[in-house]
RNA sequence: UCCCCGAUGGUGUAAUGGUAACACACCGGUUUUUGGUGCCGUUUUUCCAGGUUCGAGUCCUGGUCGGGGAACCA
């Protein structure tokens, strides 16, 4: 059970929109052209060595939305070419998480350690026509000769090996025999070039480490500028699209796909998402975790999917999120209230409402019979008639909000207080009588007279109340925990400086906690995966790691947007 | 120092040589039994200098500013 579920939304991006981004532009123009046989195959390419976040969905609903739009596949591939960093247990949620935000993988689910060989071959043939050498030198000394931007490198001493000489060692660093470090194998470019990537780049480096899926099969393992591309190629990936960051790998990319004579490719990139009061570094990320600052991964506060999910965000408005944001080649900085905005959009026209006092007051019905309880009717969402109708109890002791209450108020306070009249939601007009309050001066009961013919839906009683109330029949209400959750840092870009650590940032109200908050009894056995309005307040879903039926905990997805100025 | 990329309101994204537009944010109004939603509206924009052209955000040249670029990471 799911708000999408309960109401299957329709993706954005339907509504006819002339302009297209500059890849839909490249895409057309390949299509008119005729090139790759007229197809579209994306690929989205995790490492699987963290947890997804809002960054990876927009690379997502990019490359998967994409070649949806023009009648292609996506292939999900784990590109998995370093043991050490890699688990089982990333897999398992990346695939949880794409599949959650609405997409399929119907290119196909693969491991570029499924290349393993293939790759392994292809360097054998480049080291055959004496375009690759196994280099013995310590990385240092590979480094030295580097050169810098704008000084060439030198030539490593073991370039000019032959081909016979450097298959004879290659052969033998897969069969083990050498120690980690001993040599590598790189291609033979150019030391001078430019472009500090064609410098004779690395193709294999020796680890005799456990892989999650190949064990120990392999101690050598390909660098990613000599897996990537290659196994783009193999599965026929027309449009590799990616992240800024590898535009200047992209000549490497083609390099070693000419060279081999393989099916070509092409790599495009495109500027990833930066969202402000948050950071989208896996590193940080893992170190959030591993500090204990949030709980888990999945914390509600964390960008990551399975966070925002956590917190009640629909996949629907995420991908309309990542519509918005739009895809250029700038960098960018979205505002989060973008996101909020997306979130609200979409739970506005879904999201059941529901009657939730998160600080109770006690307000007594004076003139309310003692012991009557009437059940009231309302529409469990006014934007979606088809979701009809439900009934709450009213009696004589009601909870309401304490903010609700003011002792003393101007005329531009349209809640309760001493001479003010107000609409309970879906119930009746009630005008103020008078208060209780302890020896701190603390409000502690609120006593308001009701209107008899203001029922909410037949009402004759001619009388106009400015402000609406929520509240809860105390004899029925259900204790609540509710979380409310701030953004994560009070800094707009916690990483700016790199001379101050991001953990400087954060922001110590991320996270309130509320006990005995009083909600209404349906409240009581919510599940995960639902987001609810409480009226007036926001849009809130049951925590899936702690909320239990009948002891509900629930998590504040957004606030409503409020417009008032008090 | 060298290579690559970018520059349009506060933030994003369009305009594909012909009136700079859309969204979010902000502000104001209106409707409302959610101070929500909806509806209407205000404010704010082409980095600089030359050039081509009847006409330049768009093309050319130079500059400025910003981002990226050396890993036995991806």
């Amino acid at each position: 059970m799911s708000n999408e579920a309960a109401h299957p939304v329709s993706d954005s991006g339907s509504e006819e929109r002339k302009s297209l981004n500059f890849i839909e532009q490249k895409i057309e123009a390949d299509l008119a052209a005729g090139k790759h046989g007229g197809k579209v195959i994306t690929r989205f390419p995790p490492e699987p060595n963290g947890y997804l976040h809002i960054g990876h969905a927009k690379a997502i609903c990019v490359s998967f939305g994409l070649a949806a739009k023009y009648g292609g596949v996506t292939n999900l591939r784990f590109d998995d070419t370093n043991p050490e960093k890699e688990d089982t247990e990333y897999v398992n949620s990346i695939r949880e998480d794409i599949a959650w935000l609405g997409f399929d993988w119907k290119g196909g689910e693969f491991y570029t350690s499924d290349y393993f060989e293939q790759l392994y071959a292809f360097a054998l043939q480049l080291i055959d026509e004496g375009k690759a050498y196994v280099d013995d030198q310590t990385p240092e000394a590979i480094a030295a000769q580097k050169g810098a931007p704008g000084v060439p490198g030198t030539n490593s001493p073991f370039r000019d090996r032959t081909p016979a000489e450097n298959r004879a060692l290659f052969e033998q660093m897969r069969a083990g025999q050498f120690p980690e470090g001993a040599c590598v194998l790189r291609a033979k470019i150019d030391m001078a070039h430019p472009n500090m990537l064609m410098r004779d780049p690395l193709m294999y480096r020796i680890k005799f480490a456990h892989h999650h899926r190949t064990g120990d099969a392999w101690c050598i393992y390909p660098m990613y500028d000599f897996a990537h591309g290659q196994s783009d190629s193999i599965e026929h990936i027309t449009h590799s699209l990616c992240s800024l960051e590898f535009e200047n790998h992209r000549p490497l990319y083609n390099w070693f796909i000419e060279q081999l004579g393989i099916y070509p490719s092409e790599q495009t990139e495109f500027a990833r998402l930066n969202l402000n009061y948050t950071i989208m570094s896996k590193r940080k990320l893992l170190r959030l975790v591993q500090e204990g600052v949030v709980d888990g991964w999945d914390d509600p506060r964390m960008p990551t999917i399975s966070g925002l999910r956590r917190r009640g965000f629909t996949p629907a408005s995420i991908r309309n999120f990542a519509d918005r944001v739009g895809v250029a080649k700038r960098n960018n900085v979205i505002d989060f209230s973008l996101l909020e905005w997306a979130l609200r959009d979409d739970l506005n026209r879904v999201a059941p409402r529901a009657m939730a006092v998160l600080r109770p007051l006690k307000l007594v019905v004076v003139n309310y019979p003692e012991d009557q309880v009437e059940w009231m009717e309302t529409v469990v969402n006014p934007e979606d008639e088809s979701a009809g109708t439900r009934t709450m109890p009213f009696g004589r002791e009601l909870w309401m909000e304490q903010d609700d209450f003011r002792v003393e108020a101007n005329k531009k306070w349209f809640r309760l207080a001493p001479g003010k009249t107000v609409r309970l939601k879906s119930a009746f007009i009630v005008e103020y009588v008078d208060h209780l309050t302890n020896d701190e001066g603390e409000v502690t009961e609120v006593h308001v007279r009701y209107i008899e013919n203001s029922r909410s839906g037949q009402d004759t009683s001619g009388v106009k109340a400015k402000g609406t109330l929520h509240w809860v029949h105390a004899g029925h209400a259900v204790d609540a925990e509710v979380r409310l959750y701030d953004r994560l840092f009070s800094e707009p870009s916690p990483d700016k400086d790199s001379e101050v650590d991001f953990m400087e940032y954060l922001n110590p109200d991320s996270l309130e906690i509320i006990q005995g908050a009083k909600v209404e009894p349906l409240l009581a056995e919510a599940a995960p995966g639902i987001t609810y309005q409480f009226t007036r307040l926001g849009y809130f879903a049951a925590d899936s790691k702690h909320s239990k039926p009948g002891a509900p905990v629930f998590n504040r997805a957004v606030t409503l947007k409020d417009g008032w100025k008090g």
